[in-house]
DNA sequence: CCATCATAGATTCATGAGGC
DNA sequence: GCCTCATGAATCTATGATGG
């Protein structure tokens, strides 16, 4: 076997390793990536792809197995490989000799699908596996064939059993149609399908290995097996054969799919031009075989190419199917990787427009969901796939699709997909090939393109630095700021144009536009922070942020040309304090609406965080009093901590829940309250977690609290500033210059924190101002 | 209806380079 | 030194086709 192996081609041993990897195999020091962290200090797991490793490795890895069957496993495998080797060998030493028949087996052999479909653990005792005869060439060159087919039925341990064997000779002549007695109890019989029923089966005496021993003597002398789909046949019968003829393997559709296998009955229709049953009529094997057998023939016989065109009959079903589904999908949006947090009802906010809205549940728990907007008309669904925030894409086959970034009122962000059903008007022509089809992609790319050019810099070098005067540019916001909570950055009438971030999670920047330069340079001036210089020598601002959900964030807001004159305009005027932010236009009501909606969500959920892994959902519900429904998020890491939302009826429970939690009052970073509570798992063991409300108090008595906050800065100013002023008297020394610098410091942070409270507290009241007038 | 399979698309993760 | 970005590999998911 050693030397096998250090012999073998690389091909063989990669395919080899995949193929173990793939059954979960371990040799003695494990599974393929183990043993590369043990083998390989240098790279590790880290380069598992087996195709990149030397034949050293590889060797090296199967040699650490040592077990009976997974030996006889790569032997086998080894010796696929050099059949393989030598039928290609053959080809091309003897192209003339290669018998039809004899081309079609190789055509099997060596598809690609072949080494994961036709390696069975025939090392099993009940297993039935052929011998050629000894001679290679005189087998390479009989053509001799037989064709089967099997019907099956689940068993009720969900495994599938054969229940009807059907043979057919070269000449058609059936030699084999039997039923098999299942040593299962059978589950469901699929009658409309098989065509088999109970009774069929009481009547039924053979066994697998009685079919075994019958076919037997059909399958030596390299005996060809033919049949569709064959593995499964074979599987099911526990016949191992080298010499095959697959149809589902050999024959392919032009310009179909790689991976769209050919069904049986399509094939008949192009090749033989009849049908093989009518449709919804039950499988006879019997006819199935007979079928396959009569596919090859027409190879064998008639020369008939194995590439096939497909028939009027198919592309005329394919088009009415294409326009069926184009008609339907004119009036749908669908959405798609939607992360199974985001609850259906948020899902309305996504797209505004007249829809139902049906949604499809996650395959797994914790998959992403799928759901499909029904418009009333296509024009419905077209402009509401226009109002959509975010940039057109194409996806695979070329629909157009945007994705969207949406916060949850749960504070979280989702992203998924909006894509439309049908391509864009302008080219919903059907096309029936792949060509014409790539074609209209490349012609649609280009036009999208060529508007792209045109429109952004014609705009942009009429003159690009008198517009720039007029801008400022906001970079590196973090992905989760609303691009809403921006306009209160900055003061003044602005518009806002956002581009998105280049990759998901990263950070994403923004242009403000002005009326006017003297407006963008107050607006900058008026910015809290200290201006710097970034590398190309424009001026720029840090920023911190307090979001409305209550976190922080930071960015950078940067001019767009150089200052002409720096000291035109005083960073010390006072006038920054007191003026008051204007609304900008673009700030949609839905917007609005959905941010007020999100707050009012949030106030009803409190926020568990940093909770061990090995505290179980379940004892969370001691930990919160009251009524409340519990939201447990997944761990982003494993040995990690997860989080969970506490959800309550009302506010007020939240509230209360809260105010009862034992544990001490502290804020976190972002000014939000904040527990952290201590208790003893039912185990026995202990365990800590934090509970946050979600929300700062806002808006009515929440401005109160604002307000009082200030107070409390106010004060705690008026206490440095004291303590300042009874320092310098204590004594001016120079040791405790430092020491005064450092309170100055702190005095003039504080100031800019109630600056920018000020600034949110303002916001709000216009926002509240705003409100109120429109319900009036 | 179900299971299987391969694939494409998308995300996540790890890593190195480079800015601040 | 921390952070981001770019890149590529690994991983996950939905999909669509097959078979019964």
């Amino acid at each position: 076997m050693e030397h096998k192996l250090a012999t073998a081609e690389k091909k063989v041993l990669v395919d080899l390793v995949k193929l173990v990897q793939k059954r979960g195999l371990e040799g003695e020091n494990g599974g393929w990536k183990e043993f590369l962290n043990v083998y390989d200090k240098k790279f590790g797991s880290s380069l598992s792809d087996p195709s990149r490793r030397s034949n050293d490795v590889l060797v090296a890895f199967l040699l650490t197995f040592k077990k009976k069957e997974d030996l006889q496993l790569i032997a086998r495998v080894m010796q696929c490989g050099a059949n393989r080797e030598l039928i290609e060998k053959f080809k091309q030493e003897t192209p003339d000799k290669e018998t039809p028949e004899q081309r079609l087996v190789r055509l099997t052999i060596t598809h690609f699908q072949y080494p994961t479909n036709y390696l069975f653990p025939s090392y099993a005792e009940d297993w039935f596996v052929t011998e050629l005869g000894k001679k290679k060439s005189k087998v390479m060159k009989s053509t001799r064939m037989l064709a089967i087919d099997c019907e099956m039925v689940t068993c009720d341990d969900g495994t599938e059993a054969v229940v009807r064997v059907g043979a057919v000779d070269r000449d058609l002549k059936v030699v084999l149609d039997k039923f098999v007695k299942p040593d299962k109890t059978v589950f469901n019989y699929k009658t409309d399908i098989t065509g088999v029923t109970a009774e069929d089966l009481e009547r039924a005496t053979l066994s697998v290995t009685d079919i075994q021993k019958k076919l037997r003597r059909f399958l030596s002398q390299g005996t060809i097996l033919v049949g569709h789909g064959l593995h499964n046949d074979l599987k099911v019968l526990r016949i191992d054969h080298a010499r095959v003829i697959d149809t589902s393997f050999v024959f392919e559709f032009e310009n179909a799919p790689k991976t769209h296998r050919p069904s049986l009955n399509n094939l008949c229709k192009a090749v033989l031009g009849q049908e093989l049953r009518m449709p919804d009529a039950a499988h006879n094997c019997v006819h199935d075989a007979a079928a396959s057998m009569k596919l090859v023939l027409a190879v064998v016989e008639k020369g008939v190419d194995t590439t096939i065109q497909k028939s009027e009959e198919m592309l005329v079903a394919e088009k009415k199917r294409q326009e069926e589904r184009q008609e339907a999908g004119k009036t749908q949006l669908f959405l798609h990787k939607i992360p199974h947090y985001v609850p259906s009802e948020e899902l309305q906010g996504v797209l505004n427009g007249d829809f139902t809205l049906v949604v499809k549940p996650p395959q797994k728990e914790g998959g992403y969901s799928t759901a499909v907007l029904d418009f009333n008309s296509p024009e419905e669904a077209n402009e509401a796939f226009e109002n959509v925030e975010g940039d057109v894409a194409k996806d695979k086959s070329g629909l157009p699709q945007k994705m969207v970034t949406l916060k949850l009122s749960s504070g979280l962000v989702a992203s998924l997909y909006v894509r439309k059903m049908v391509k864009d008007e302008s080219l919903s022509e059907i096309s029936t090939t792949k060509r014409a089809r790539t074609e209209e992609n490349n012609v649609s790319s280009k036009r999208q393109k060529t508007e792209d050019d045109s429109e952004e810099p014609k705009e942009a070098n009429v003159n690009q630095k008198e517009a720039d005067k007029t801008k400022l540019f906001l970079h590196k916001i973090p992905h989760d700021v609303p691009s809403q909570e921006l306009h209160g950055v900055l003061n003044g009438d602005f518009t806002l144009e956002v581009k998105p971030p280049k990759r998901k999670g990263g950070y994403y920047n923004a242009v403000v536009g002005f009326n006017s330069p003297e407006e963008a340079n107050k607006a900058f001036e008026n910015v809290v922070g200290d201006v710097v210089k970034d590398k190309a020598g424009l001026p720029q601002k840090m920023v911190a942020l307090k979001l409305s959900s209550g976190s922080g964030a930071s960015l950078y807001v940067r001019k767009m040309v150089q200052d002409e004159s720096p000291g035109e305009i005083s960073t010390t005027e006072e006038n920054n304090v007191s003026s008051k932010r204007q609304k900008t236009e673009d700030e949609s009501e839905e917007t609005k609406e959905a941010n007020v909606n999100q707050r009012e969500a949030d106030k009803r959920k409190l926020f568990l965080h940093k909770i061990p892994l090995n505290v179980p959902s379940q004892e969370l519900k001691g930990v919160i009093t009251g009524k409340f429904t519990l939201e447990v998020m997944r761990p982003k890491r494993k040995g990690g901590y997860y989080n969970a939302f506490v959800v309550f009826n009302s506010p007020e429970e939240a509230n209360k829940a809260f105010d009862k939690v034992k544990g001490e009052a502290a804020k976190e970073k972002g000014g939000l309250a904040q527990k952290m509570v201590a208790f003893k798992l039912s185990s026995g063991s202990g365990a800590s977690l934090y509970v946050r409300k979600m929300v700062q108090d806002e808006s009515e008595e929440a401005e109160e609290a604002n307000a009082n906050h200030c107070e409390d800065h106010l004060k705690e100013i008026e206490e440095l500033k004291e303590k300042l002023k009874a320092k310098d008297f204590a004594n001016s020394c120079e040791g405790h210059s430092k020491e005064i610098e450092e309170l100055n410091h702190k005095l003039k942070a504080k100031e800019h924190q109630i600056q920018a409270q000020d600034k949110i507290i303002d916001n709000l009241k216009m926002k509240l101002e705003k409100k109120q007038s429109k319900s009036r």
